[in-house]
DNA sequence: GCGTAACCTTACGGGCGAGTAGGTAAGCTG
DNA sequence: CAGCTTACCTACTCGCCCGTAAGGTTACGC
């Protein structure tokens, strides 16, 4: 029934949607989607909390226990377009129908400032061993960059669905490792004036 | 007038937005709207076309016809954030309330796909100046990877106005480039098993 | 056979907002 | 000034869709 939701919502966004779409693809009948879940903003709450706890969780259990940073990110990347992958829907409705919608804005602020601070510490334990220079006013916005590379080659992922999603992740682990490395040793680009 | 319409599109996305909202910002009444620019979804369109093509012009304007590819990257960086600081509702529009909404989503395809054509050009070029490997089906997803990584950073830099556009540039040159100028000259990282 | 309770349906109220009809007032034209 | 055009507004219609009230169906106790 929420994968009903899920769907719909994915596909046509919270407002197009209809209760009655939701309820007819659940196979049952509109009252009975407000005696379990209440309200649409609710089922879209609901909706959203579950996919982004999955989401977390698929990624936070690909991590695991690893111990070198770069094999940490690798297995990250990993269970991420893994999860995105598996749950088309899911991951509509998270990146394309949840940002900037006003009721929900602080739900997935909350939520990808948990993906942040995922890739922050695993950033942070990175530069640590590596004995590197940045500080964490530094990692913050790079942060940001991996999460939305990252994001950006998942949506990418999702309209093609030949493509498998461990070839993703290398590309993208070789792009941001090889400068990663670098900038974790303390190199610097310039520009030339 | 598009102005008016752009700020509370941005903000309340399209079907939050309501034209009387439009039309009092405007300062002018509701028929008038209709009058000069058609139903809410050919003013949405007009917007959002008018928006992509500035962000667009601004890019291609920086980029010029400097001739080292990190420096056309560079540039191209300092002008994507200059117009996201500057034009922060029309950042919010393309960004966050366009992505997704199904009687955009080709408008937004096409122009995002314009987008990626110039920084994929710009990439091979830059491959081609190094001698690199990389042929253009590696070259596609790493442009999604370089554009999804300005994406966010834009989106992270909007939400704070005491950040200097250029430095941010700087930030995301640092972490393309020493990562690009490996691949560029054809090192691969891989899993350790 | 009749109450009744759990469960589900159809079928409606009501609000909101896109789009419009029709009116007002000011400027030309003769 | 009469007649026409332009520019704009107020005030309405109408459809969609959220949320609910009222009614049907099955299963069970007595």
């Amino acid at each position: 029934m929420l994968d009903a939701a899920v769907s719909v919502f994915g596909r046509q966004g919270f407002h197009a949607a209809s209760m009655d779409d939701i309820a007819e693809l659940a196979g049952i009948s509109k009252p009975m989607v407000y005696a379990y879940l209440g309200t649409k903003e609710d089922l879209f709450r609901a909706c959203l909390h579950r996919e982004a706890t999955r989401m977390v969780e698929a990624v936070v259990g690909a991590v695991g226990s690893s111990t070198r940073p770069d094999e940490q990110l690798w297995n990250g990347l990993r269970g991420f377009f893994s999860f995105v992958g598996e749950r088309r829907d899911g991951w509509n409705m998270i990146y394309r129908q949840s940002r900037g919608l006003e009721p929900f804005a602080s739900e997935w602020a909350e939520m990808r400032g948990r993906m942040i601070d995922i890739v922050s510490g695993l950033l942070a334990r990175a530069v640590e061993s590596a004995g590197g220079p940045s500080g964490p006013e530094h990692l913050e916005p790079v942060t940001y960059a991996l999460v939305g590379a990252a994001e950006s080659m998942a949506d990418w992922l999702a309209d093609r669905p030949g493509e498998d999603p461990g070839r993703t992740a290398a590309r993208l682990m070789n792009f941001i490792w090889l400068g990663a490395e670098d900038l974790l040793h303390g190199a610097v680009w310039r520009p030339s004036s």
